[in-house]
DNA sequence: TTATTTGGTTTATAAAATAAACTTGTTTAT
DNA sequence: ATAAACAAGTTTATTTTATAAACCAAATAA
């Protein structure tokens, strides 16, 4: 009948997120932080749960002498938000 | 940018109760937890929260002799399922 | 009569989300 | 040069949610 929804992109800051890379395909913490409006530490914290579900990739660096994290969207997770939108349906 | 997700409406179960109520209209309590696979607990306190926020009513009554709980969606309920849906193509 | 089942509710526990505080280093003003 | 403010995050603590386990009352079955 209902579909589970994957409880990883359940949440409005991570789906938010996730849309974000699935279009955008690279995108760094600040822009990321701005563009849904989350504070730095929650955005941190669900920027961690998604890298280690393999659903995103960080990469951390310079950007000249501040530091700048650059997120990627990879293949599984890109898949995981398809699934996502699927079993949604299954609600409307 | 991102539209806010009502938090009573983003939950797996909560919105899965609300799906069947929409098309519904009038559902039990028995027919709602078969449908959603919920346990009787879980469904208790949501049905309760969904019911204090006025997105439906429940009416406590008899079938012969055991106790039903019928819910039936509110316009209030219907109207902040319409506007989750909406919200929700935002991150699409 | 004593289990068992039905239809739930209440309470306790586990998991999530969020915010507040902190760290490390940089720039700006004094 | 030194202090104050800022930037980019992280860590920790708090609050909120979700979920399950235990419970209750009434009805039915053994």
């Amino acid at each position: 009948m209902f579909k589970k929804l994957d409880p990883l992109l359940h949440s409005e800051l991570r789906l938010a997120v996730m849309s974000l890379l699935v279009s955008c395909d690279e995108a760094d913490f600040v822009y990321i932080r701005e563009q849904t409006g989350a504070t730095a530490g929650n955005l941190s914290v669900q920027l961690d749960k998604l890298s280690e579900a393999g659903y995103l990739e960080m990469e951390k660096g310079f950007a000249g002498k501040k530091p700048r994290t650059v997120c990627r969207i990879t293949d599984r997770g890109r898949e995981a938000f398809a699934d996502y939108v699927e079993a949604l349906k299954s609600y409307f």
